[in-house]
DNA sequence: GCGCGCTCTTGACCTACATCAAGCTTTTTT
DNA sequence: AAAAAAGCTTGATGTAGGTCAAGAGCGCGC
């Protein structure tokens, strides 16, 4: 089967070695205790655009660690209404919404051609007790995971839709930044009517701010191409500072 | 001072006779852990109507359990913009979005006279490695908060302010009853500007659809006192049938 | 190469909600 | 108890952004 042939494990590589080891689980691990967290890791399971990582109401198994590519997660309404809670990229977690009951609320789903790795929940209550560094870490990305999405409330509750546009392309300037991308030019793997939805936008409207800010001189767009031109003025429209 | 008057410890109770305990981080625990439990928390801190227990920016210091009254969390941004992002009941946990960066990016302010239990942060660690099932009953109640929150996503992405009102109430209604409170009567301690605030919507909305709902025979409203009429049609605004 | 189906953009129009303004009710202060 | 200040409701009006509709660009299979 097409699934199945895709989740064959790619070639391992060590925690220790991975390029994202400082911003995902192993960060401020000794190397003893990175050694363990390389046994209890599969890694590197790949997913095509649009696969689904796991599904709503389904048990949880693991805690997905974002290793290339990106992943969006979702919640849906009985009426059909579909919000995107978030897009994850690499050294970022995945499923963490599942340990309030064992199954998981939200769908995960795989942005182009996506590897993730698995930390399973068996395992996850052993590492939790015995790797120290691992525990601090883990609360460390959901204290981070809890700020961001509170970020996203002000943005939805509060913010104008040239400003929750602006919040949004910070925040993934910011992140890829931190993985040593370009933090002003870079691509967005998801569709306009993606990223309208995560800001509670029309798809038309959000075409609308695109060539707004493009006119204003703020942003170069093409396609899913951009670049950001005017930062400070780009700052000032998300009202943030330091971000 | 008067802050520190009012932060005096109240008479402490157990966690084993706390009548919280099975909401609350005691939640599963046998009576040794109960115990263990009990020498660490610090038990009853009250606060004022609108007293913080802490401000954004602020070194966190402890993890909060509401013990009575109600808690709300606000971020802020530099343009004076303001975005309540949670209220939380007793029983509930404040303070987790400190775990970021060791400080808080959200203030928490009481609502009416409440108390606190609190979790130093010193102590945190030490419960995690040490008492499996807290260490089990915090990721649970994370997994809660953050559900909770991406609801709010789904709430202030998609949601007319009518749907918004009723899911709020519904959320509301259904942790009161889990408290052993009335499901259908009860009291909101916020003002109106703090519901239209969390809802993404302005006061005078926010009053039209109170008088709305009563027109229509499903709230009855009295000022701060609510009482639900008509159950399956706030479950149908609010697009939930199970909530 | 050509047609088909996406995705994206732009325009015209409409509506849900914000804003502004006034009065009313309840609470707090003196 | 009176006065002042909040909090809440209701009405009138304005607007940001949604909806509907019509292309335009672009990849893809045949």
């Amino acid at each position: 089967m097409k699934a199945i042939r895709q989740k064959e494990a790619a070639d391992s590589i060590s925690c220790a070695a991975c390029s994202l080891v400082n911003l995902c689980l192993g960060k401020g691990l000794d190397q003893a205790e990175l050694d363990k967290l390389d046994q209890i890791i599969d890694k590197k399971t790949q997913y095509d655009n649009e696969e689904y990582l796991f599904h709503s109401g389904e048990t949880m198994t693991a805690v997905y660690a974002v290793r290339s590519g990106m992943v969006k997660t979702l919640i849906t309404t009985e009426g059909g209404a579909e919000q995107i809670t978030g897009f994850h990229l690499p050294g970022e977690l995945v499923g963490l919404d599942g340990f309030g009951d064992d199954r998981h609320l939200c769908n995960a789903v795989a942005l182009g051609t996506t590897t993730v790795c698995e930390l399973k929940v068996e395992s996850f209550d052993w590492v939790c007790e015995h790797i120290q560094g691992i525990r601090a870490q883990l609360m460390r990305m959901i204290g981070e995971e809890l700020n961001h999405e509170q970020g996203m409330l002000l943005a939805l509750g509060q913010m104008k839709a040239d400003e929750r546009l602006a919040t949004l392309l910070l925040s993934l300037s910011e992140r890829y930044k931190k993985r040593g991308f370009s933090a002003l030019e870079f691509n967005l793997p998801m569709p306009r009517h993606d990223l309208a939805n995560y800001l509670g936008l029309a798809p038309e409207t959000l075409s609308r701010i695109f060539s707004k800010m493009h006119e204003e001189g703020i942003l170069d767009v093409s396609g899913r191409d951009l670049r950001i031109l005017d930062m400070p003025r780009m700052r000032k429209l998300a009202h943030c500072s330091q971000c």
